[in-house]
DNA sequence: TGATGTGAAGCGGTTCACAGCC
DNA sequence: GGCTGTGAACCGCTTCACATCA
């Protein structure tokens, strides 16, 4: 066991460790080892037993993992024991369209509110979802015990959605908003940029560049 | 101007600085520093300049960039000079979503079919898209000049459907799976994984940590 | 024996600091 | 004077290699 300092690497990748051993799991398998996990995961097997280490020792030497053991000490480290109330700002196509695939996705996350400046929309439902009004966010916010935010509006909106929505307590925010924000201190801010990613993409389409696969989010190491 | 290896966390930065360069553009600025570049895309000033000088000299020294001039030389670097013909693997929520989105969002990338292997939803439209069955891929690929494929399918079927898509020629692939995959040499593969993303905002959650911001895509460096 | 846990090496990206040029 | 371009320092993440232990 280390210090207390874990990288968002490390954290997306528990990420992935996790749903590899649900798998394991559900296939029957009793232990893994950090290779076979591994290749799973798409890692370096060192990798892993680096990034379980700053948490504390859960193999056993000689033999592996215990693929049930080590799936609990994953959700509990990743505070995945509790049910996260997720709010969704913007009821556009994007936003209901996140709205529905985080409706199903996890029983970790449930959708409990969709906001929206349009009062044309307030009162309606959105996939099945109550839409507010934005100006409401703080009371709503309150009494719906919302804890993560979505930001799903048009880039220059988000700043200031981003900041009613800190300013109201939510301290873990997502953004789908094409627009590199400010998140004030405490408050955990990441950013999903489809529009950089196509970009990007489009580089190396040009480029004809010894195109290697990369994972943004799911925290693949260095391409093989 | 130095060597050709240049990283993805450069050409994703590259497509923000170009963002930034459009709203500057936009209000009419004609000069822009480092500096004032790096406040609007939240970066280090120096980090600008390294990234540009994996291509040439675009400044003026004393003076800084000329916006259109370093716009267009952006351009031509990230290949936006032609439009992408893209491609929709999986015609469900999440990927009629994204073709709504992708749809809209720019000039530079052009829905220009999805595909479902569910043939009930074959012949038909979505969102105003044609949907083709999956097993017609390549033909259809070829017809249309699919240069880019974006996945939506669920997990299990994934690998299955790059594999597919790759062998039919497309080069560039953008995944929504939660699932790592694995490309062959010569394809390019981005990983957006909206669980992890969501798991890892869990972590900070639970741990109290002192949240700062991050972006996994935009390129953002160290949080401030 | 075989796989974990970990110090040390390796590597790549970021930031600094300053020389060079307008 | 001011800002770019860049070698060097810095920093953090990844990988290696091996001591450790069931």
């Amino acid at each position: 066991m280390k210090s207390r300092k874990v990288s968002e690497h490390t954290t997306n990748r528990l990420s992935v460790y996790l749903r590899c051993l649900r798998e394991f799991s559900a296939q029957g398998t009793a232990t893994v080892s950090s290779s076979e996990l591994a290749a799973r995961a798409q890692v370096n097997p060192a990798q892993i037993r680096k990034d379980l280490a700053n948490f504390g020792e859960f193999g056993v030497r000689g033999v592996g993992y215990f693929v049930e053991g080590l799936k609990s000490h994953l959700i509990k480290i990743l505070g995945l024991e509790k049910t996260y109330n997720l709010a969704i700002i913007g009821a556009g196509r994007l936003g209901t369209a996140l709205a529905d695939y985080y409706g199903l996705v996890g029983s970790n996350f449930s959708v409990v509110a969709l906001f929206d400046s349009d009062l044309s929309k307030v009162g309606g439902k959105v996939g099945g979802f109550d839409v507010f009004a934005f100006q409401d966010f703080a009371s709503v916010a309150e009494k719906c015990k919302i804890e993560v935010a979505v930001i799903a509006v048009p880039g220059s909106k988000a700043q200031e959605v981003l900041d009613k929505v800190t300013q109201a307590g939510v301290r873990a925010v997502m953004n789908f908003a094409p627009v590199p924000l400010k998140a004030k201190r405490g408050v955990k801010l990441k950013t999903i940029d489809l529009t950089v990613s196509l970009e990007s993409l489009s580089y190396f389409l040009s480029e004809k560049g010894t195109g290697d696969a990369v994972a943004d989010e799911g925290g693949i190491g260095r391409g093989a």
